[in-house]
RNA sequence: GGGCGCGUAGCUCAGCGGUAGAGCACUACCUUGACAUGGUAGGGGUCACUGGUUCGAUCCCAGUCGUGCCCA
């Protein structure tokens, strides 16, 4: 083995190798609760970003785990065909070309998306590939599949035939750039500084006029009233009168409405029910007319006043302002913060809209999907989501699901020219279904159906549904869904709507929410900010160069690319050094705690790269302790093998419990202690001196517990961080004589039973250990210096403990000799640790003057004696004594004692010195 | 306005009723045959603030301040 870890030589070449010999693809006969998950199919023209890179990781292992488990085991991936996104990929690509999807045509313009979907669909699949997701690629789906479209078709159509999609006009959120309908959910709600304009609107009998105030002044020329709550005594009397309209030489109502807060503005609202959610409503109510002054692109269109018609909204409105300003009908303008509803796609202002569209029913849908969580039958994990969730459910507004796109699932509705809507799986089993001939002609609906529709099916549809297959009946329900919580609504709760109407149940019985991936300073990461990661980058790393041109091009702003590039060269003066997949991984393991949001700290990334070199060498070690020895099946183990053991066994049970609650932080510190701090630094320390100075068959046992612990903990690593610890399990399996190819199939190790006794002597060694290296660092002994060691004091258990480990001792301490002496003999000239009741006197000679050991003793002193009033004070109180459960009481008066001694002894070495004249 | 979080070491974060923890950073010493991507020892925190519950509060409750997100 090389002497450093070179995490690019070792990840090439597994992933293949695991890919082509099948381990990814479930064994349905295999015996086991089945474990699956879905992936969340990523947009299929994306690539990968830190987002995706963290959550995969938690798939991975928990995918990896359950593998080990002999369960059964699904990962199933997929890609979602991401309707407006890559619609509007290629469309900017051709708008490049000078060219747009109409002069292209529909046909054209279908074709030339699955050619961009050909030709960069592969990258995020590549790049999963890097991390070593273990999904199934052999049962790889597309939401735009034959078969997954087949099944939106016919979920379409069933839920029509319940009477749960219906086509209606109504006001919907438009997007003027892209020309289609939104949800409410694709719609950003943001705060923006903007104007309120106040108008005055003339009285048509009696002169005087009403103020209303707006901050959309153009759709006063859609105006249908203006509104007055109807308790409000200032306006009571003008109920019924007319106003006119400025502009627009109509006159309209005064009516009277509660929806209207007297305390705001003037009390006075201007109702446009086109043109505004709430105004519809109140329009509805009072029976007034839908005057729609706007175009799909958001200019002013023919039911405008001909001086507007032509003009772009936001033109119109300063047309408008200033032809209200000259009539001397502007009566004030205020600075104003206002909520503006922007396309999460497009980022244009969004309108509100009254177009014909396809809507889903949701309530029915609805009740059983909350009573499901309610139920626990889904269970969130962290608990507190199934509130948010609960929270939307409550107040679900019916699914606007047509599109005005081209790229996505065709409506199934046709239309006759008589204003008949057919709906079926095709335009036969439409005609069929309404009795029409071909002699009617029938032209199929333009719109599509929004991405999350298919995505809703997504765990059935994968798995074969409409068909009862092998697999739909093995993995449905699913067992966890890894998401954020960025998507409970648009997915999630869909999902379980979806997914209850159509299998009779839940899609998946836990929810795994996760935190969102920021930056180190817990700013989100984007492109525009500059601020993003490539997780490939951190696994291969990147020089400054290429990372600032990285992050330079293609901005959407190019005016921030000096800043940009100023900060990327003061974090990363050195590009980011290749920290290899297995860092990566462990790190997101790391950071995988419950709470929301993720600050990504790279110094952690380099602290778990030197992680795996630790695991590395120590590995290196056992292989060069081992090697052409023949390791047989010990009779005997040592205390330090069965320390090892026990702890090994104690962290694999800790490690279960962990992942058992989604705990992958705790679950890889578990794993990151017992490496590090147990079996590198005590156990390797510990065999050393059994190597050395050992009967042969303590060398074998030593040895045969440096290998299974060794394997036994690649394997409980190996869903962590898979491509060392397959690497390393290649090398280490032989001289255990182990069956298995691969570690990805071996079974999951099984925690040994605590050994007390073992426990109990390792600390009592690890105590010595201490205690001496503290003295030789604080007197500054060089560690080269051997020391001799008197032994005064100490119960029978320490003279046998010394028996036993001396040998042990005196390799890891450096020390000469050991030496019981009894009470009275002379300390003056020693330094002084103390165990328990056993005194360690280590002899100076000179080494170190009395002054020196005496400020060393004092500060020690200093703290006991804090401890021992605390103590005291604790023991002293009767209502602690009285109150407190016994075994905190008896723990207490035990550290009393303890303190007690210390401090005696402590006081005792002190006088001793002083008495020396120091 | 409603809802959900968060405020613990210089930084990023665990812990959440019984003497404060990790990684990184910091100090001193150390190239000893696994590892300097390392070893040994060490420094550093009135756990945002104020009250309350309790024998005991970083942890539970109430309020205040600061901060983030979601929904209207």
């Amino acid at each position: 083995m090389d002497k450093s870890y070179s995490p690019a030589d070792i990840e090439r070449r597994w992933y293949e190798t695991w890919d082509e010999r099948g381990y990814f693809t479930p064994d349905i006969d295999a015996d086991g609760a089945p474990f699956c998950i879905m992936l969340p199919p990523p947009n299929v023209t994306g690539s990968l970003h830190m987002g995706h890179a963290f959550q995969d990781t938690i798939m991975d292992i928990l995918t990896r785990y359950h593998r080990m488990l002999g369960r059964p085991t699904l990962w199933q991936p997929g890609t979602d065909h991401a309707g407006i996104a890559t619609q509007m990929v290629v469309e900017r690509k051709l708008a490049s070309e000078g060219v747009s999807r109409h002069d292209l045509g529909r046909e054209a313009f279908v074709d030339a998306v699955w050619r961009w979907k050909e030709e960069s669909g592969g990258t995020i699949e590549r790049q999963m590939r890097r991390l070593g997701a273990s999904v199934d690629w052999e049962h790889h789906r597309f939401t735009m599949d034959d078969a997954l479209s087949d099944a939106v078709t016919r979920v379409f159509v069933d839920l029509f035939d319940d009477g749960l999609i219906e086509r209606r006009k109504r006001l919907v959120n438009w997007d003027p750039e892209l020309h289609t309908a939104l949800s409410d959910l694709e719609v950003i709600n943001e705060e923006e500084s903007g104007h309120l304009w106040h108008i005055r609107y003339p009285l048509v009998s009696g002169g005087g006029h009403l103020v209303v105030a707006t901050t959309r002044p153009e759709t006063l020329l859609g105006d249908a009233a203006v509104a007055v709550h109807p308790e409000d005594e200032r306006y009571t009397s003008l109920v019924g009168e007319e106003l006119e309209l400025p502009l627009t030489g109509r006159r309209i109502p005064v009516i009277a409405d509660d929806y209207v807060d007297p305390e705001f503005g003037t009390g006075c609202v201007k109702i446009t029910p086109a043109h505004d959610f709430n105004d519809y409503d109140v329009g509805q109510r009072h029976d007034l007319p839908l005057i729609n002054v706007l175009e799909p692109d958001a200019s002013l269109g023919d039911e405008a006043p001909e001086a507007y018609r032509g003009l772009d909204r936001f033109e119109a409105r300063k047309r408008v302002v200033a032809d209200l300003d000259e009539a001397g009908l502007l009566e004030q303008v205020d600075n104003h913060t206002l909520m503006v509803p922007r396309g999460d796609r497009s980022g244009q202002v969004v309108e509100p809209y009254l177009t014909d569209q396809w809507y889903v029913k949701i309530g029915p849908l609805a009740r059983p999907a909350i009573e499901a969580v309610e139920s626990g039958k889904v269970r969130f994990v962290p608990e507190n989501w199934s509130k948010t969730y609960f929270e939307w459910m409550n107040n679900i507004q019916d699914w606007c699901i047509s599109r005005q796109l081209w790229w996505g699932h065709r409506i199934p509705a046709w239309y006759d020219d008589h204003g008949g809507v057919h709906v079926g799986r095709d335009e036969a089993d439409a005609r069929r279904r309404s009795k029409l001939d071909d002699s009617v002609a029938l032209r199929q609906d333009e719109d599509v159906l929004d991405t999350w529709f298919s995505s809703a099916l997504w765990p059935f549809t994968t798995l074969g549904w409409p068909d009862q297959t092998r697999r739909l009946d093995t993995f449905y329900p699913t067992s966890v869904l890894v998401t954020g919580f960025d998507i409970i609504f648009f997915w999630v709760a869909r999902m379980i709507m979806m997914g209850l109407r159509f299998t009779g149940d839940v899609p998946f019985h836990e929810v795994y929410i996760h935190g969102l991936i920021r930056d180190g300073r817990g700013q989100k990461m984007s492109k525009s900010k500059g601020n993003v990661l490539d997780p490939i980058d951190l696994i291969d790393g990147i020089e400054l160069e290429p990372l600032v041109a990285k992050r330079t091009t293609g901005l959407m702003q190019p005016r921030m690319a000096p800043d940009i590039e100023k900060a990327t060269r003061r974090e990363f003066p050195d590009g980011i050094p290749a920290f290899g997949c297995d860092a990566l991984r462990f790190t997101f393991a790391n950071l995988a705690t419950t709470g929301r949001d993720i600050s990504f700290d790279l110094g952690r990334v380099e602290g778990n790269r030197n992680f795996c070199n630790k695991l590395w060498n120590a590995a290196r070690y056992v292989l060069m302790q081992t090697e052409g020895q023949p390791v047989t099946a010990p009779e005997q183990l040592s205390l330090a093998d069965r320390w090892i053991l026990s702890r090994l066994g104690a962290m694999l049970r800790e490690l279960q419990s962990h992942l058992a609650g989604y705990r992958m932080d705790l679950a890889s510190q578990a794993l990151y202690e017992f490496v590090w701090n147990e079996y590198c630094d005590w156990y390797l320390e510990l065999s050393k001196p059994a190597l050395q100075e050992g009967t042969d068959e303590e060398r074998n046992a030593t040895r045969h517990t440096l290998l299974t612990v060794l394997e036994q903990t690649l394997r409980a690593l190996h869903p962590f961080v898979p491509y060392i610890t397959e690497e390393i399990w290649q090398r280490v399996a032989p001289p255990l004589n182990l069956d298995g190819d691969s570690i990805v199939i071996r079974p999951w190790p099984e925690a040994a039973a605590v050994d007390p006794e073992a426990d109990a002597h390792a600390e009592w060694i690890k105590a010595v250990l201490r205690a001496v290296r503290r003295v030789r660092s604080e007197l500054n002994v060089p560690p080269s210096k051997g020391l001799m060691v008197q032994l005064q004091g100490g119960t029978d258990e320490d003279r046998e403990r010394l028996l036993r480990a001396e040998a042990l001792l005196r390799s890891l301490g450096r020390i000469e000799a050991f030496e019981w002496v009894g009470d009275q003999a002379d300390a003056s000239q020693c330094a002084v640790a103390l165990v328990g009741e056993l005194r360690l006197l280590i002899p100076l000679q000179g080494l170190v003057d009395v002054s020196e050991e005496t400020r060393r003793l004092r500060k020690l002193l200093d703290k006991e004696s804090q401890a021992l009033d605390r103590s005291r004070a604790k023991m002293g109180n009767a209502r602690f004594v009285d109150n407190a459960p016994e075994d905190v009481v008896a723990q207490e008066r035990e550290r009393l004692a303890g303190h007690e001694a210390t401090v005696a002894e402590l006081e005792a070495q002190i006088e001793r010195l002083a008495g020396l004249g120091g």
